[in-house]
DNA sequence: ATTAGCACTCGGAACTTTTGAGTGCTAACA
DNA sequence: TGTTAGCACTCAAAAGTTCCGAGTGCTAAT
């Protein structure tokens, strides 16, 4: 994956040594200040005269006339490649905190963002695997009150919906008990994706006598299952923005937090890594590549992970250009064998 | 409710208007604007004269020496008190917002708090209703599998509550409609808090046999019910804040937002509300006087909804302290009443 | 009681100066 | 031939000026 640098060693030792200390201080650097910091022993004039090479090359640039360098987009691009291809360690007592607090989905998950978050000091979201390829474990209706039924559908990964149906008559045990059977024995163990019109439409006509309340009934099971409208996201630590003057100043700040608050956005981003899978399903964007343009002055290294059977979902990273990659992507790897181990642990109990 | 300001007539409209301007500028406000901006035709000399007394009398204060003059917190709430005993009329387009998308009691909330910030241009958060005032409607053990069971609890409002429950034998169907039995004989119609540790310990022992698994998932309803832990807060509009620049360019806009991340000081703030009703469920805290510290440069207008019996939430806007009182207080009203409407609506059709 | 007039204040905008980190280039050196 | 020292030059940012004008308080006249 590095792509054909044809950079000299000690070019390139130059290169990660200006980056290395920009992610440190967000402070353009100079040759003079490298001079010191590296263990080659090289002068500030022959730096400069490599560094001059390296601009040349498209690597860094410079912000002004008078200033040291700073790493352009291309020049984080090589870094995270060359990152890509080391191996990488172990690192966490994130796995502690995240299994303390975790019994459903959505609080381990939200749980999992804020650990992320305090971790790195970088803005976290992680969206909720799609439903779609999951399956069907229970399905069971159950008479409230005369006009109430409630719906309670349970999924793979223990993931509850429930559904408040309104009937106009009462339906009574009997019907009741043979619906579920029904419902159970069609529905059971199927893949959500493979709940089609077709299928509901079989069903109705099997329900047979009470069909147009058995219709109400599954249509609104139908929508239950179906709810790809609204994809659940969680978010957190998106003030960490403010850390990075870089950031706060530009007015990009504002426009970051509110993608956090209205999610919409992150949807976007979400769909897009998903599309787009590659390299242990980490992906670094870097300023511009961004597929969300809000974020053009950032970077967002994204992970997906899988609950099992094709059940992704996306773990999002947004901080500076300058962001510390080597301790992000890190910590993402581990986050998603957690994921895994956590489900896989789920599984297990379950077929014990 | 209007203490007892002893201020002539004319020295009450000067600082009313002082109020007003300074509402919609943001900038300090002198005697010669305000001499053209009244009526009254007086000289900025008199105004003078009178904005002198204002400020001894603490109304008002100068930033600094050669500058117009602001209001200070108490010249606030004398204008919020005066305002409260107007009569107050009717606005919204609101209604049609929040109705379309509403059928959960989440979905509503977050659809509420988000008109509520777009229709007033500041902050905004709603606090579900606790439950503890709540009524048992309906609950439900339903064998997932061999070592599953799922807890359906349906409560008033049709909030809706899961757990999964591990249990180490298989129960068997008797097992479990005698437990639902039990279950709904005892607790269906009755108040959350009346549920304590005497009356689960009481179900236990007449659950006999299988008491100890039934122990079990007792506990796990009792936990499902008693979910006080974790008060769900609903925020928008929280990047609002940067429209206002004293807000803004304080540090404070990032701490604000931070709360609003958090919520865990939100939740301070619903509990204090709660706490202390008054004034039709509105109340107002200006600077200093709000009970969360981090908002201590912004005024916070709170009110209380009620579902039915006893069922009380918060719903809160946070903004400058210029904030245009007047429409914040009547868009709280509005809302006010449109979730009581939509409850009562709600528990008509039950009884139809 | 109100107003005109005037001297005075002071924050902020605009402009200037200073500073220092950084560069490119050239000439000397190993 | 690659490396280094030295020097003139650049320029953003910080610090320091100056200027402006909105605003005040006070006094004297109406």
């Amino acid at each position: 994956m590095v792509q054909d640098h044809g950079l000299s060693d000690r070019k390139l030792i130059i290169l990660k040594a200006i980056i290395k200390n920009y992610l440190e201080t967000g402070e353009p650097v100079g040759s003079r200040t490298l001079s010191k910091y590296t263990d080659l022993n090289l002068s500030s004039a022959t730096i400069r005269n490599e560094m001059s090479d390296l601009e040349d090359l498209g690597y860094i640039v410079q912000p002004h006339t008078s200033a040291g360098r700073i790493p352009s987009d291309q020049g984080y691009r090589l870094y995270v490649d060359l990152l890509m291809d080391e191996k990488e360690q172990e690192l966490d007592e994130m796995r502690d905190k995240m299994l303390e607090k975790a019994d459903k989905l959505d609080k381990l998950l939200k749980q999992a963002a804020k650990s992320l978050a305090v971790n790195t000091n970088y803005a976290t979201m992680i969206s909720a695997p799609a439903n779609s390829r999951n399956t069907l474990k229970f399905i069971q209706l159950s008479q409230v009150d005369e006009s109430q039924v409630v719906a309670v559908i349970v999924m793979g990964g223990n993931v509850i919906k429930n559904k408040m149906i309104e009937v106009d008559e009462n339906l009574g045990n009997e019907t009741l008990l043979k619906l579920n059977l029904l419902l159970n024995s069609t529905l059971n163990g199927m893949s959500i994706e493979k709940i089609n019109l077709g299928l509901i439409a079989s069903l109705k006509e099997q329900a047979g006598i009470h069909s147009h309340v058995v219709g109400d009934v599954l249509d609104a099971v139908a929508e239950a299952i179906h709810l790809d409208d609204d994809m659940e996201i969680y978010t957190s630590g998106a003030t960490n923005i403010f850390r990075y003057p870089e950031l706060r100043d530009n007015q990009s700040a504002e426009e970051i937090i509110n993608a956090f608050e209205e999610k919409q956005q992150l949807a976007e981003l979400v769909t897009e890594t998903l599309a787009s899978e590659d390299h242990n399903g980490i992906q670094v964007y870097i300023g511009e590549e961004t597929p969300v343009k809000t974020m053009k002055d950032c970077s967002v290294v994204t992970a997906t992970y899988e609950l099992g059977e094709g059940m992704k979902g996306t773990i999002g990273i947004i901080g500076p250009k300058r962001m510390d990659y080597e301790h992000v992507m890190k910590s993402l790897k581990t986050l998603q064998s957690e994921l895994d181990a956590i489900f896989y642990k789920d599984n297990n109990r379950k077929r014990e």
